[in-house]
DNA sequence: GGTCGCATGTAAACTGTTACATGATTTT
DNA sequence: AAAATCATGTAACAGTTTACATGCGACC
């Protein structure tokens, strides 16, 4: 079984809920999946050619606000059905993987007490990414977001709240853990 | 800034607990590190190859329990080193992926009970992940692991219990909020 | 005049992943 | 005799990531 390629599924995904450039589905990436899914400049401009090319969007010129033109892409019938085909489909899990697990999986090579501090930076981080969230969850409840997009974009947000207050807890745990040796 | 490698630290790191095999290697890892690092053995071997070339790791060969001969790694102190201080060294965050969210992030292409039915597979799934976990858990805290190395393997462990409980709640509360679209 | 944001892209290097090849020994 | 496990590896490609090149218009 090959691979498939993910950044065009993600690419049809923001080019259903608007006509976008390339410049700008990065834009929109940074803040809408900014959590769980980027993807690369040299990435999103020959996918979106290669797109074009088997006709799942389509693209004209435009003069863009600042500079000089743009190419904006459009999503066709047939990229919403392969979108459409792809999001029933069953994801199959992707390989996680997690550094800071990985090296505190060895942590009896270095001092305990490196190792609790690193879990409290972690914990710092964390703390300060949950606070980050809740705030972009109070936006999302009130704003101008096309009521049917809505309860979608609050879930990915809610998946952030609920990881991010596991870590947190997780950390907590695992100092008084370290700590009692 | 380059890209670093992280298979070399995982290797060294598992040839910090005892010396190894290729094949051990990936074995080792697919029991214990599983969750949250794998390497394929495409990987491994020329890895270790280049270890071996930085003085980092030495090898010798062996007979093998089964079949002909086997390389041994084992880790020199120059090695130790450097895993070192890779342990101590700040990791950051990596780019984290997540299909299953991009998904559900354009659930307004698809029915909702569609949507609701991927969710409760996706709790069937980290339901029985958890069982599994909560399995490992009770066997490290009983078995014949080595103290020193004890109290990391459960950190690791319950990472993965603290975050899928995680995932199981955020998913209850979704089924109830997208039911009541 | 310099920096910032808009906008499009390429080159090069590296990593990750699948698939395949080979052969010995032990178990069924 | 076949299947499973031990064991080592290569080839080929697809995907990821960094770095760089270019140019316009707006703003300070």
């Amino acid at each position: 079984m090959p691979r498939i390629n993910k950044t065009q599924f993600a690419l049809l995904g923001c080019l259903s809920i608007r006509p976008m450039s390339a410049y700008e589905v990065k834009k929109f990436m940074s803040v809408s999946t900014h959590y769980f899914w980027m993807e690369y400049e040299a990435q999103l401009y020959p996918t979106l050619k290669k797109l074009e090319k088997s006709h799942l969007v389509k693209s004209h010129e435009e003069t863009a606000e600042k500079g000089g033109v743009r190419n904006l892409y459009e999503i066709t019938d047939k990229g919403l059905d392969v979108l459409r085909e792809w999001l029933i489909k069953k994801t199959d899990k992707m390989a996680y993987r997690n550094e800071f697990l990985l090296k505190l999986f060895f942590g009896d090579q270095i001092d305990i007490d490196t190792s609790i501090h690193k879990i409290k930076e972690y914990q710092d981080e964390a703390t300060a990414q949950l606070t980050h969230f809740q705030q972009i969850e109070k936006e999302v409840s009130i704003n101008k977001i096309p009521k049917k997009r809505q309860p979608f974009i609050l879930a990915t947000i809610k998946y952030g709240i609920h990881l991010t207050k596991a870590e947190i807890a997780w950390c907590a745990e695992m100092m008084l853990l370290l700590r009692e040796k």
